[in-house]
DNA sequence: AAACGGCGTGTTGTGCACAACCCTGACGGG
DNA sequence: CCCGTCAGGGTTGTGCACAACACGCCGTTT
């Protein structure tokens, strides 16, 4: 059982990110399905804290569109419709297209080191599929592709509707094939770090925008 | 002086959302320039509420960038540095492009009747120009723009980016000859009123996206 | 005169108690 | 049998008091 107790040193701002980060990873990994209701009192034990800074921490993932509370019922992780998950999808895709064009970081040993090692990963990952743990190098590999860029807004509105769309795609997984997802992944990772390897930070977003198209196209269908 | 008293039968949502709204306003037409410390007791005598909703207005304004509370000192209305705010501008730009090719609404009679009483007001701003006003205008302006997509998603990042860097633009209005500046709004006024006549919202797009950046270029200067 | 230390004031952060509210289920009347 | 009513439990929203913190002032010391 994981124990998320306090940490008395610990800075306002820095406890806010780590319960933000925490909650936002548990209901993008489905911990908390589209629908649980989660309260307050409880959370706020786990963490080791009184209900106001949890509560800061819910106000913010409230305006990130990820739980939706209502005075005297509860507070509610949201779920996304088809017709929403569509245009966000859409914005993303084009917002993967930019990064490559917009302030691209320069291409270091480190940056190919991780790109490989992603590749790593993926293969490790195709001979166990694993659908959580799937997840979880996507979204590590999404903020890898983050840090592409320069451009901090970018950065920032990427993130937003990447964990807005999350889930869905997570859900979906049971539907589809999880092996050939995995496979399909593991190819999107080792065409960016070839990119990578030839410093060609456009094709690395090129590459992405092709497998958001893609990969909307699939679920979908 | 404009009171801002309070309303009795009002939900919390709504008052959350009356709240932020009124001081983002007021930090982006810099009735609180950047560097102002406001203080929580007297803005929620203000606004007839206690601290606690009003710290929750507050958090939304601090997630957005609008201001940063340091404990122990004060809630500081942030500034924009010259680097950042030209990768916002990018980014801004790119956006306003991708309204005229994600998900365009129906032109309506009333869209371009909306779009003509805009080119009324920025003849009338012409006669009598006033930075003020000249700001309040092109916030309205902007929601116009952003009512154009069906993209929710893409309406929102560009709100947000929108707010990060309207108060950049006011502050160097003084710097910049309000004549011109406001010349030069109408006449994309008035191409955007053209374009929205031919129901042609990507030429709309395309001409936001020009003026976009030919701004960005006269701020930088 | 300059440097240092401590204290007072003002600010945001936290915890707690209570208000406001919604849902469920039982109960009684039609 | 059905429907309306009401009470109870559980939840989020609010207000308030206090803790934690930063900064400037002033007296003291060297």
């Amino acid at each position: 059982m994981p124990v998320s107790e306090g940490n008395p040193g610990e800075d306002a701002r820095a406890r806010l990110q780590r319960l933000h980060d925490i909650l936002r990873s548990r209901i993008c990994l489905l911990d908390y399905p589209p629908g649980t209701r989660l309260s307050e009192e409880p959370l706020a034990a786990e963490f080791g804290t009184s209900r106001t800074p949890l509560r800061r921490a819910l106000a913010r993932l409230e305006d990130e569109g990820l739980i939706q509370t209502q005075h005297g019922v509860g507070t509610i992780v949201t779920d996304v419709d088809l017709a929403e998950m569509g245009r966000t999808y859409e914005l993303r895709r084009e917002l993967a297209g930019l990064a490559g064009r917009l302030s691209p970081v320069a291409v270091t040993p480190d940056i190919i080191a991780r790109a490989h090692r992603f590749v790593a990963r993926g293969r490790a990952l195709a001979r166990t599929p694993d659908p959580r743990e799937f997840a979880r190098l996507n979204m590590d590999f999404f903020h890898f592709g983050a840090a592409l860029t320069e451009n901090e807004a970018l950065r920032e509105a990427s993130e937003r509707l990447y964990y807005r769309t999350a889930r869905i795609w997570l859900k979906s997984i049971s539907r589809l094939d999880l092996g050939d997802e995995v496979r399909i992944f593991l190819t999107e990772l080792e065409q960016t770090a070839a990119a990578v390897d030839g410093h060609d930070l456009l094709a690395a977003a090129l590459i992405r925008q092709a497998h958001i198209s893609m990969c909307e196209a699939r679920l979908r269908a």
